[in-house]
DNA sequence: CTGAAAGCGCTTACAG
DNA sequence: CTGAAAGCGCTTACAG
């Protein structure tokens, strides 16, 4: 086992300084052909990696990008670390992940031990973490370039990713209104997350473009987990004057309605229709699958990424780009997904059951 | 914004040499126990971190540990990072995270790169890349040290930390016995897989030991997604003697049963018991929950990272190690958890319907 | 277009 | 128990 080629092997074989061989490595300008040419085959020949380390120290780049996120679990983290990977290597970076928990007392410290130790040249952070001011200072102090997805608000210190929350809740509730429903109930995501707000303005506005009246006992508060969505889903469906669509802010929340419903002996979508957000993987796995709205969570990662090392998008995503102080924002384009736990409203919805067939 | 302490500041600050400092930060034997606490006290004034790149060039350590994963959405690709990243902070490493297809042309390539640009201290690998005879040349030849996360066989080269499918298999179809079903199929998984093959021999054993006949009607190849559950169950519950109960070798499949059952108008688990394979987060999720075997992914990480990184674990965990050839491998304990897709067979199943109550 | 020198911030042998 | 020197493998200014 020979021991891995360096920079000053490449450059004695091929007759020329480090510097060159640098040049070449670093796509440089201002090497001539030949010379480029030559230099690419005897870094071939001797299978020459430059040793990040080696760069890293003399350059001041790391070549690193880190990614944050509190909960491993959450529907979007998953979409985000596929996108931002996949990115990373094409532009010759890598990922770190480092999981986080959001109320951690030490959390300002987590964060500087690895803005400290791996001087990574960006960071992407993930809801709620892009929101929590001891990261976002930590992160200021180690002056580490940094981009949020989907944060609460337009910061102008940091550029940010996101889709347009408004909008879809918009469209999906629109769907339910144009499918003849009139009693269409919300259940609100957790109260401290702009997502829910902005979720529930959106189905406001739908409501009211088409002259519904927003009644109170249709919104319920839940908090995007799976529990408050069976909870929020008993309330509304034991009212006398029963909703005959939920739209849940997400799909966590839509899974509980749906369990709560079969519990209560109704059908999907034939006295209930269901919407969901988000898309999960659970969403098209169970019955009837969850009509929901894609976030466009790889795409936004990769924005991200280019968004840190500079490099320019292909486009042709249809990015609004907003700005606002001095950081870029993006609002990727979201995506309507109608399955089968929406249909149209039936009045007096009748308790006969059809034994579906495949 | 003033520059990063060096080592150099604190050996200056301190009075003693930069060697002196590295014992300390190193945590070397050997030092003076008052000159060791000068100097950290001046590190915490200065807020001195080592810069790993000038860690990892001079001493050949990168304190970075890397994981390849295939399939972002596999169920157990989660726990595993999450494991991984945890037990990594804990440890002074960092995880980077890349995904790799399979089946992709350029994978070896992909994985030297990888590797020669970083060189982590070591490499985490889960099925199937660590199946995968490309990967583990690739990883060979760069010499990184790797462990295999529930790898198809007991390699004798590379360490492996898995569970034992055999006997949880096994478990759940006793479970099922118990209960008093007769007719209980399997849904199989990827024919490539050998954990299809292992929880196939669990279950076999279970009907054995019962003097349970092998009815090979009950035996339907799946290969671990969804849609083949689905189309299993079809194939099972239109036989003129339906199984009471289907065990699917994991819960995407059997998530898939769930789905058929439901469409075909058979009540679970009153018509039908389900059971899975591996905890996903859907598998709470739906109604009736699915009862289904828990791996302990996490721990399973968090053992590998300390193979690798040479930590003695807390242990505690009821750990089995084999050992084969020179390689260490660890058997973690897996948990059976039983819900309320579950339940006493009943002969002849009625076709009657009670609506669940809250 | 190309190169010689200095230096990034640590750790590794060696000494003492 | 402590330190002075060399060196890890690159890139950054500077020259020419």
């Amino acid at each position: 086992m020979p021991k891995p080629a360096t920079i000053i092997d490449v450059a004695r074989e091929a007759g020329v300084s480090i510097k060159t061989v640098s040049r070449v490595v670093n796509r440089e300008a201002g090497v001539h052909a030949e010379t480029r040419e030559q230099v690419e085959q005897v870094m071939a020949r001797l299978n020459y990696r430059p040793k990040q380390s080696a760069r890293s120290l003399a350059g001041g780049r790391s070549f690193l990008i880190g990614l944050l996120y509190y909960d491993p679990s959450a529907a979007f983290v998953g979409g985000v670390q596929q996108g931002a990977t996949l990115r990373c290597r094409e532009a010759g970076y890598h990922l770190v992940v480092e999981s986080l928990h959001n109320d951690a007392p030490d959390l300002p410290m987590q964060v500087d031990r690895m803005v400290s130790a791996l001087r990574p040249d960006g960071m992407i952070l993930t809801p709620p973490l892009c929101d929590n001011p001891q990261v976002l200072k930590a992160l200021r102090d180690s002056q580490t370039p940094c981009v949020l997805i989907s944060p609460a608000a337009d910061d102008p210190e940091h550029p940010s990713v996101r889709m347009d929350d408004v909008h879809a809740a918009e469209e999906i509730t629109n769907l339910l209104i144009s499918l003849g429903h009139q009693r269409i109930a919300i259940i609100k995501g957790a109260k401290d997350q702009v997502a829910s707000k902005r979720r529930y303005q959106g189905y406001a506005a739908a409501l009211k473009a088409h002259g519904i009246p927003l009644d109170k006992d249709l919104v319920v508060q839940g908090d995007f987990t799976f529990p408050t969505g069976v909870e929020a889903a008993y309330q509304l469906l034991s009212r006398r004057q029963r909703p005959t669509a939920v739209f849940a802010s997400n799909d966590e929340m839509a899974l509980g309605v749906l369990v709560a419903a079969q519990r209560l002996g109704l059908e999907v979508p034939g006295d209930l229709s269901i919407a969901g957000f988000d898309d999960t993987p659970a969403a098209a796995r169970v019955w009837p699958p969850l009509t929901t709205v894609r976030q466009p969570m790889d795409d936004m990662a990769r924005a991200a990424v280019d968004l840190l090392v500079g490099t320019r998008a292909s486009d042709g995503g249809g990015q609004v780009v907003v700005t606002s102080g001095s950081a870029q924002h993006k609002v990727l384009k979201h995506e309507l997904i109608v399955r089968d736990s929406t249909a149209a409203s039936v009045d007096k919805p009748t308790r006969a059951r059809k034994a579906a067939s495949a």
